[in-house]
DNA sequence: AAGACGAAAGTGGTTGA
DNA sequence: TCAACAACTTTCGTCTT
């Protein structure tokens, strides 16, 4: 296949931290959301055949091993029924012991698996969570199941937990919110298990940055791109001078694209913003009242009101 | 009438003794 | 284990457009 030629900046701020939302087959600009490239297809090799011999050696065999299943994509089933009738009857015996054993070789955390498994693959395309975070979540999953941390707690909040984490290691977050909806699980036992998987598997997490959020946060908004990137130039600012440690990341990509917005004369109401952000209008209005001060926009937003 | 603003009281989680 | 604490929410009244 024919590609392009390679994209490492970005067009519209020249910033290089690309990213490539394989669900949406997407290339995104991390630092100001524009969308570089859509419908790209996987660019992973793929041989051609020109004869038997290559083809044995080229071909790739079967599907990629994956987490997703519960046996890494790995499954071999021994065959039952039908053909019995053509076997012999100590053929027949061998492979109802084999049939046997293959059951019982499935062991209890693996037939967990795979009903934890298809819960996942479930909600992680209702999310629209990119393939490899949902990959991740998916042996974040294992490594919880083989330590026994589900034990005493229910299957789906560790899926959930396991998403939430792997989603925030790919710097897709979604938030609470959004999973506890996805589940028939309440935002308080997704994050305590959540808080408890991470801790147990030693699995370091950065607190999410609110640029993370501001893409999503936009394009629900159907705000400009332009006013994206200025939402962006304004966390960054806002980082510099500090005010933004310690605070909801959600709450200030909220009030950041509020501000964007006012000043883009791409008007929203506090309560729009505030409600595909999932904060209130009083924290937007904490926020908005802070980055104003701090970053000296007062004037600039006066003269959008006079107009 | 809708949106913006702010005060007051409440919630859940973290921290430090 | 408990209390103090910061961030955020909920609720409600007031002001502005």
């Amino acid at each position: 296949m024919k590609m392009g030629k390679k994209i490492s900046k970005c067009p519209e701020c020249g910033s290089k931290k690309l990213y490539w939302d394989r669900s949406r087959g997407e290339v995104i600009c991390k630092a100001c959301g524009f969308v570089i490239e859509e419908r790209l297809i996987d660019f992973s090799q793929e041989w051609r055949e020109f004869d038997s011999e290559q083809g044995e050696s080229r071909r790739r065999v079967g599907s990629p091993l994956t987490f997703t299943k519960h046996d890494k994509g790995l499954s071999t089933k021994i065959g039952k029924a039908g053909d019995l009738t053509k076997m012999t009857p100590s053929e027949r015996r061998m492979y109802y012991r084999m049939r046997k054993w293959q059951t019982r070789i499935s062991t209890p955390i693996e037939r967990n698996l795979k009903f934890a498994l298809a819960e996942l693959k479930r909600i992680a395309s209702f999310l629209d969570v990119p393939k490899i975070a949902e990959e991740d979540a998916a042996m974040i999953y294992r490594m919880a199941a083989e330590k026994g941390l589900v034990r005493g707690r229910s299957m789906e909040s560790v899926v959930a937990g396991a998403l939430y984490a792997a989603c925030r290691r790919h710097g897709v977050p979604r938030t609470l919110d959004e999973i506890s909806h996805a589940f028939p699980l309440d935002k308080k036992e997704i994050g305590k298990t959540y808080r408890f998987i991470c801790r147990e598997l030693r699995i370091r997490i950065l607190p999410t940055s609110p640029q993370d959020y501001v893409q999503r946060f936009a394009s629900e908004l159907k705000l400009k791109p332009k006013t994206v990137s200025k939402a962006v130039e304004i966390i960054k600012k806002a980082n510099k001078l500090e005010i933004t440690s310690g605070k909801g990341p959600m709450g200030i990509a909220a009030a950041a694209l509020y501000v964007a917005a006012l000043l883009s004369g791409e008007k929203k109401t506090q309560r729009d913003v505030a409600d595909v952000a999932g904060v209130t209008e009083v924290t937007i209005r904490n926020r908005y009242k802070e980055l104003l001060e701090k970053l000296k926009l007062e004037d600039q937003i006066k003269k959008i009101r006079e107009k």
